[in-house]
DNA sequence: GTATATGCAAAGGGTTTGCACGGTT
DNA sequence: AACCGTGCAAACCCTTTGCATATAC
């Protein structure tokens, strides 16, 4: 059901703009993209919108809970939408190459977590640094 | 042995200086600090040392492996001394408290990352999101 | 003595904010 | 009609960089 996105909005009292569609959109299609990124990609249908509407967009997307963010690198952070495959971030911190992984390699982590000391982890934000198969090879 | 610091920057063709000095004591004591706040710090000690000087510091520590940084939330990194216990962070991104625990809870993970993608993880950076015991209550 | 490290100041990226206008409800 | 959302520009925080001076080797 994919058009479930402006109920979801609408139900926390939010309005449903263009500007909002088209960052959502630009979201699902780039996968891992900054503000910026977005940007561009949105300003292929609207010349006219503007970087803080980006980032004011986001921010609203990210309380419903459309998207998620994740911090990969020392730069912006990447958006996704939340209705993909849940995935773990790998970086690598010597070539910079990030792959994604499906999460179920951390549920036993996310398990112990929840036992242990009662954190209710978010994998969608994680990000996990370390070197890729090809670098650790060297 | 606390005295090996000197040595990890000599044989890599670093200089020994106050401020490396000042800087590392800095970051082993604050535990979780910002270049701000490691900045603030050093200068209790020698209030002529600049930010900048700060920040080319903690890269050259963090090169030897002196220190590491880890992203827990959305401003500047912390820094924290490479000798510690490894520890995982857990942010609550909602009170925005910050635990640190053993990094035993993540062995499996890490097993499974080496075998299935051949990916090394590197602990001393992560920082996982959620939320803590008290939010998940509510 | 020479190369590296530092301090200073300026520039750079990324993000947030105040305000007036425009659009959704 | 009322209020929320947007565009614009300025401000903000965090970090990096160029250059002259000081310092470790």
């Amino acid at each position: 059901m994919a058009s479930e996105w402006d109920a979801k909005l609408r139900d926390q009292g939010y309005r449903i703009t263009p500007q909002r569609q088209l960052v959502l959109r630009a979201v699902e299609e780039l996968q891992h993209a900054t503000p910026e990124e977005i940007l561009t990609e949105v300003q292929k249908t609207a010349s006219g919108v503007n970087l803080s509407t980006v980032y004011r967009t986001l921010e609203v997307l990210e309380e419903v809970g459309l998207v998620s963010h994740a911090h990969l690198g020392h730069g912006a952070p990447t958006y996704h939408a939340r209705s993909e495959h849940i995935h773990v971030h790998l970086v690598c911190s010597q070539c910079g190459e990030v792959k994604g992984v499906d999460a179920e390699v951390a549920v036993g982590m996310v398990a112990g977590l929840q036992q242990l000391h009662g954190f209710e982890t978010d994998l969608s934000h994680l990000a996990l640094q370390g070197r890729c198969a090809a670098c650790a090879q060297v």
